[in-house]
DNA sequence: CGTGTTTGACCCGCGC
DNA sequence: GCGCGGGTCAAACACG
């Protein structure tokens, strides 16, 4: 807790915590050699130039040389292992097989000595392989956990400037910004940090119940508990997907139950209204119609938090969801359109294929839309202009959308520079897959990027080695050249 | 019989 | 105050 209100007030240091390995390093307080059983094996995947003639070793820490200068002695040991097989005395690679003809049958007995050292070998290496996965597998929960907490203070401190700024605006007689009444729980996040007094279990949760409980809820709902007349009306955000689809509904790893059915005004395909039902009284909720225009395209608009762990499929479209939704919330404050928009371009330069970003504020409650119906290509040539017409939005509610989300911090550098890298999961759906199949490309990135982002604490890319750039199929593709 | 869907009725907010 | 439209409820129904 304390560390991240340092970090929130340190703005350099963001991106350090978020950057994967060191933000993987500090939380789970893994030194690189802790992470391996035998020798160490950098959680990021590092591109390492085996056959690189370069004679100057990198100048980094002690344990990525030994690794290297490891691996130049097998490179050594096996080329001389044509002339004398003796000389060498690796064990994960024992090329030392006598497969001349010329080699007698008393040779066979060494052969098979060899082929069982092999064998015990290969083993070692796959279990060694297993437990690496393990822990991989592990870390990258711990970080998905992790980032959903940090997602959640930072925009409790982002409340806390929009509030300031807003009462500074009053205050002056210019109330400039966005003219729609701070809530309740704009109360409850500036109110958070300091007022932990009295309250039981996670005040992370807690306020996420809170927001939950006013999420698109209807007053008549035993589920939700009901605005008190003199509180103000609850903004909500919510994020909508359009995907091409035959399917009535698409698959984004959660159960819903529906609950309703309408025909919107505008529109003769009917809406329809599903809850999630994954856990009882969990107040996510989504609507799913038909585009009018071309009835292939299904729209899914999703609001509200889920009260529950989630599966990793539905992991998958929340964060990419709640990136949007974190989106609003980065403009939100209306600090002003320049930052505003940089806030926005940082969270959506992230997601190589959500293409399409509009907002919309005449709607009841702000709504970013996902467009995932278009060419990928096309689609990052029409981004950034679509991006660039942005305009600050007052989202007072904080779009934890569908369980965890992740943030970029603010005015995060990109690691990559030109070349943008993924922290998003944008794998969300298979109608979106299977007219999209650069999505399984991107969900790669995107997982590698988590495991293998490259390190570095100024948040350049600085790491020639580093181990993101080399997998990131990025088609070439920054989103948003030029965002920060 | 339990679970999910359908569908008409109802509630509520908003604009006029 | 009234009408309209969005959202939700809940009884009836379907299905495995």
């Amino acid at each position: 807790m304390e560390n991240h209100h340092q970090i929130l007030q340190q703005p350099n240091r963001e991106f350090t915590l978020l950057r994967s390995t060191d933000f993987l390093r500090q939380n789970l307080n893994l030194d690189p050699p802790t992470v391996n059983t035998g020798k160490h094996v950098d959680p990021s995947i590092k591109e390492v130039d085996f056959f690189s003639s370069s004679s100057s070793p990198p100048k980094n820490s002690g344990t990525y040389n030994s690794s290297q200068e490891e691996s130049r002695d097998r490179r050594t040991n096996m080329a001389k292992d044509d002339r004398s097989p003796t000389l060498f005395n690796d064990q994960l690679v024992n090329t030392a097989l006598n497969l001349s003809p010329g080699a007698g049958v008393s040779r066979s007995a060494a052969n098979d000595e060899n082929l069982k050292t092999l064998l015990n070998t290969l083993q070692r290496e796959s279990l060694r392989l297993q437990e690496e996965n393990c822990k991989l597998r592990t870390m990258l929960d711990q970080i998905t956990k992790n980032n959903y907490q940090l997602q959640l203070f930072i925009a409790l401190q982002k409340q806390k400037q929009c509030q300031k700024v807003e009462t500074n605006s009053m205050i002056c007689g210019q109330h400039l910004l966005d003219p729609r009444p701070c809530t309740k729980l704009d109360a409850q996040v500036a109110s958070f940090p300091d007022d932990k007094s009295g309250q039981q279990g996670d005040p992370v949760e807690d306020v996420l119940e809170q927001t939950s409980s006013h999420s698109w809820g209807s007053s008549k709902s035993p589920t939700f508990e009901k605005s008190k007349p003199s509180e103000l009306p609850f903004k909500k955000t919510r994020v909508s997907v359009r995907a091409k689809s035959e399917a009535p509904l698409i698959s984004d790893g959660c159960q819903w139950r529906k609950y309703g059915q309408k025909i919107a005004k505008g529109n003769p395909c009917p809406r329809a209204y599903y809850r999630c039902t994954m856990a009882v009284g969990c107040p996510v909720r989504k609507q799913v119609q038909r585009c009018m225009e071309d009835k292939t395209v299904l729209i899914t608009t999703y609001e509200g938090n889920h009260n529950h762990p989630l599966p990793p499929s539905a992991t998958v479209m929340a964060n990419s969801t709640s990136a949007a939704a974190a989106m609003l919330l980065s403009s939100s404050c209306s600090i002003s359109n320049t930052e505003a928009l940089s806030n926005t371009v940082g969270v959506f330069s992230s997601m190589p294929y959500i293409p399409m970003a509009t907002l919309s504020t005449s709607a009841p409650f702000p709504t970013i839309t996902l467009d995932m119906t278009t060419n990928p290509m096309q689609l990052h040539r029409e981004t950034s202009s679509a991006l660039t017409s942005l305009l600050p939005l007052h989202a007072t509610s904080i779009p934890q959308l569908l369980g965890h989300p992740v943030i970029f911090p603010h005015k995060m550098p990109h690691p990559l520079g030109q070349q943008q890298q993924p922290l998003f999961l944008n794998e969300t759906m298979s109608a979106a897959i299977a007219s999209n199949p650069n999505f399984t490309i991107a969900l790669a990135a995107a997982i590698s990027s988590i495991i293998g982002a490259p390190r570095g604490t100024d948040g350049n890319n600085n790491n020639s080695s580093n181990g993101g750039s080399h997998v990131l199929p990025l088609n070439g593709a920054s989103m948003l050249p030029g965002s920060t």
